[in-house]
DNA sequence: TAGGCCATCTGGTCCT
DNA sequence: AGGACCAGATGGCCTA
């Protein structure tokens, strides 16, 4: 895992250039830390004590406490996206703001509790964790995450043939030999290079409308 | 400045 | 009816 934890940039960027490492303390900039401050936003539904610096206007605008401009960034937004016809245009304005702010307020928590798992998806994910290194995308940390179960039920695979060949009372010196064992066990596949042992992208190759020569820009590989 | 990534809002649909 | 889930739209921040 050590060795996997100190995956370089060059390998990483055979995942995908879109989603390179670039030196940047992407984390300290963006990271869960200065994105996040929603958790205070607990089951009672209450409104997101939100940073200003990661926060559209349009959100600060409708989630905070009923104000005048908030008001009219609502009826600026019912006018943009014209009289839907809704169970919400059913009820009385106020009523209807009201469960509006509601179904936010718990749409975001569940969007919180997504990338929550995301994070917890990326602590375990062998990849540099170093402050230094841009924090995974959500595309790339999925991506990864697929790789890597590939490449541990391949080397549990090969764990399993190799006792089954020690059982047969063979030594270890010439299996060892005949088909080496990389520190991982992913002679075929491995994680970071996605295209490599895997096939095409299946995200984003199949919708690939690219030059035939150009390579899909999340996998690295020609579609 | 364009493109990538993200958070949030919103309406629709499905499920309990 | 209310909640979960989803996808589209919007706008902000960051990097190349």
């Amino acid at each position: 895992m050590a060795e996997l934890k100190s995956l370089s940039g060059d390998t990483y960027l055979a995942l995908s250039h879109g989603y390179t490492a670039t030196g940047h303390a992407y984390t300290a900039v963006r990271g869960p830390e200065t994105t996040r401050g929603f958790g205070a936003s607990g089951p009672g539904g209450d409104l997101p004590a939100a940073p200003a610096s990661r926060v559209p206007a349009a959100t600060v605008e409708s989630s905070g406490e009923q104000s005048g401009d908030e008001d009219d960034a609502f009826e600026r937004r019912r006018r943009r996206r014209g009289p839907g016809v809704s169970v919400d245009s059913r009820r009385r304005p106020r009523e209807q703001r009201s469960l509006r702010l509601s179904i936010n307020a718990r749409e975001r928590r569940r969007m919180h509790d997504l990338n929550d798992a995301l994070d917890g998806l990326r602590a375990v994910i062998p990849y540099a964790h170093s402050p230094s290194v841009r924090k995974l995308s959500k595309i790339a940390t999925l991506l990864l995450a697929k790789n890597y179960i590939l490449m541990q039920a391949q080397a549990l695979e090969e764990m399993r043939r190799l006792v089954a060949y020690l059982n047969q009372g063979h030594g270890l010196a010439a299996p060892v030999a005949a088909t080496p064992l990389t520190p991982f066990g992913q002679a075929a596949v491995y994680p970071f290079s996605a295209g490599a042992a895997l096939g095409p992208c299946p995200d984003k190759c199949a919708a690939f409308s690219g030059s035939p020569s150009a390579l899909c820009k999340h996998c690295g590989e020609k579609p």
